[in-house]
DNA sequence: GCGCTTTTTGTTAACGTGCACATCCATCTC
DNA sequence: GAGATGGATGTGCACGTTAACAAAAAGCGC
């Protein structure tokens, strides 16, 4: 007991007897099991955290972020992750939930049922991030995917491009993309609305995509006929690997095909030309997560869930020029 | 008692009260307490692993494939990362034995003789992994940093540059990439040992570094007089940049400059033109360590610490070509 | 130095689980 | 039908910690 007391609370105990301990604790390199001590206080030091994937920088900025704003506080993040597997997801959640963690981070909408009963029934703050479900289990800090898919079509048409195109992954029974199919849902209901046609989408491969979606589908993308004018990729590691592609193919973007991205990665500022995205901070996002919790987990909870849209915005760079139904390109405007 | 049996043994239980007990558990959203549980059975499922930083996809291959070799027997990973700082990996440390995880996988070589005693206290395997330590804790999965750096002068030296460079992140105090610095230092003891220039390092930045690094040192190197032939970069990522800065200043590569990296970034292979690198099989690297972990936790413990090297090997890409030294650029003798 | 207060240290019990053992009940044997 | 057998279920305890309380020691005023 006094030993607990030294590691907790120092000042109530006798400059003597703590050095005493200290000694000890020091010579027998000892270091107090939280599990036990969870047992009695009732609070584990656990955030949950769920990620489709670690490969992926804007996850792992999200998870840094939550670490950045807990740190303080002495959580632990566990983080686990499910390969956009819905059963992993499921299976990776009773996991987590056997470790009694006080509050469960998850991206994205729960997908299956029990996962969501047994969210509820674990009894602690439940975040969903990176999306706005229409349904929300508890709190949300996300954006809205369907808007920024909308949003890519808009800039897109007002850019006077008529054929355009989008790249996703394939939609497997268990492993889906689901925020990447919402941001293609809302980029073809924009395209509906100005009465272009959605039957050029392009679907290849199993989530997550990287460069190599890219290159791959670049090959049957440029074969269209008549041409396509401009692509919207789901995420800019495809949106990068189709510009390489094209780079190789003697295929200039964006004088022959514009290119936009999602998710403003690193990359996209580096290579030639600059890759137009749609930014979202996801270390923002990470960090906002975190000091809900603290919020919530302080006590000071006003029980209402809380919703935050972080947003999002369009980054206008290189790769996308003025299409053919403008007075001209830039350049002939110059 | 007879829930715990319905959950690990459920034979032991009669059908019937299988049944009350399972419709129990399923209304009330039973999860048993792991915590609790390992209280008991002195396993809590834990292995922890400790990475400099998940913003890498080497780290992140790492601990897929740690995973990947762990998901069946059931442990979780319990995941921190330093931020390549030693006074966070001895925080992180401390944290994680205090979840007394049954095995312990740190990146590279532990820096702080307080880190190392904690790890000898704990009283579990310890696996270093991504570097062969001179004096091992314990077990260790990795590859030479030193033999790569070595491996990547021998090449350009071999392609008949005289005049190459290195790129490196600073070292600081606290934060240090070791691993990047003991490539560094093999890649100038090669130089040395072929009588070349070593003071051609060029140092930029914190740890870790990534495209804007290599854009940033760019402008430095190109200035250099007489010009510099060939660069190694500690990484990729700043490969990556440097050639995307080369791209942007009409600087041929490889022509006018011939660029190395380290890593096998995947975006090392689709940028224009790909990028001459050295491979580690990360991906393996995690999986083997999670084969030595279970290993060792399935009681058949040959006591002798196991040092695995999983080698390296040069990619030859087309970042860099013949050097001045050679009769002729391969193009010319085509 | 005596009684009082305050500070420091010690004791007990409980957290949720699982092993070992005890008990119970049905069935079988003779 | 009494006793033996064996399978199913129940009970007690321990794991390492800490909150609450109890006890002891130290400090203080007169």
């Amino acid at each position: 007991m006094t030993v607990s007391r030294v590691m907790r609370k120092p000042d109530s105990v006798l400059p003597a007897t703590r050095d005493r301990v200290n000694k000890a604790i020091s010579d027998l390199g000892y270091v107090p099991d939280r599990a036990a001590g969870s047992l009695h206080t009732r609070r584990t030091g656990f955030i949950a955290l769920m990620l489709p994937t670690l490969t992926n920088a804007n996850f792992s900025a999200v998870a840094h972020g939550l670490t950045d704003a807990l740190r303080a506080a002495d959580y632990d993040l566990l983080i686990a992750y499910t390969d956009y597997s819905h059963a992993e997801e499921e299976r990776q959640l009773r996991n987590l939930l056997a470790r009694r963690p006080e509050a469960i981070v998850v991206t994205g909408p729960v997908s299956r049922r029990e996962s969501a009963r047994m969210l509820l029934a674990a009894d602690v703050p439940v975040i969903e991030i990176a999306d706005l479900p229409s349904r929300p289990i508890d709190h949300v800090v996300g954006f809205s995917n369907y808007q920024a898919g909308r949003t890519a079509a808009r800039y897109l048409i007002q850019k006077g491009f008529k054929r355009i195109a989008a790249v996703a992954s394939t939609q497997e029974h268990e492993v889906v993309d689901h925020r990447g199919e919402e941001r293609i849902r809302g980029f073809e209901d924009e395209l509906r609305l100005s009465g272009l046609p959605t039957d050029l989408t392009l679907r290849h491969g199993k989530a997550p995509v990287s460069y190599s979606h890219g290159t791959a589908v670049a090959g049957i993308l440029l074969e269209r006929k008549p041409p396509i004018e401009a692509v919207f990729a789901v995420s800019d590691l495809s949106a990068v690997g189709l510009v390489m592609e094209c780079a190789r193919r003697g295929v200039r973007v964006p004088e022959d095909l514009s290119v936009m991205g999602f998710g403003d990665f690193e990359i996209g500022r580096e290579i030639n030309p600059p890759l137009t995205t749609i930014h979202v901070d996801f270390r923002a996002l990470g960090q906002r997560t975190g000091q809900i919790i603290l919020e919530l987990l302080s006590g000071e909870k006003a029980k209402t869930p809380r919703i935050v849209d972080v947003g999002l915005k369009v980054l206008e760079r290189a790769s996308v020029a003025a299409g053919p139904g403008t007075a001209g390109t830039p350049r002939a405007t110059k």
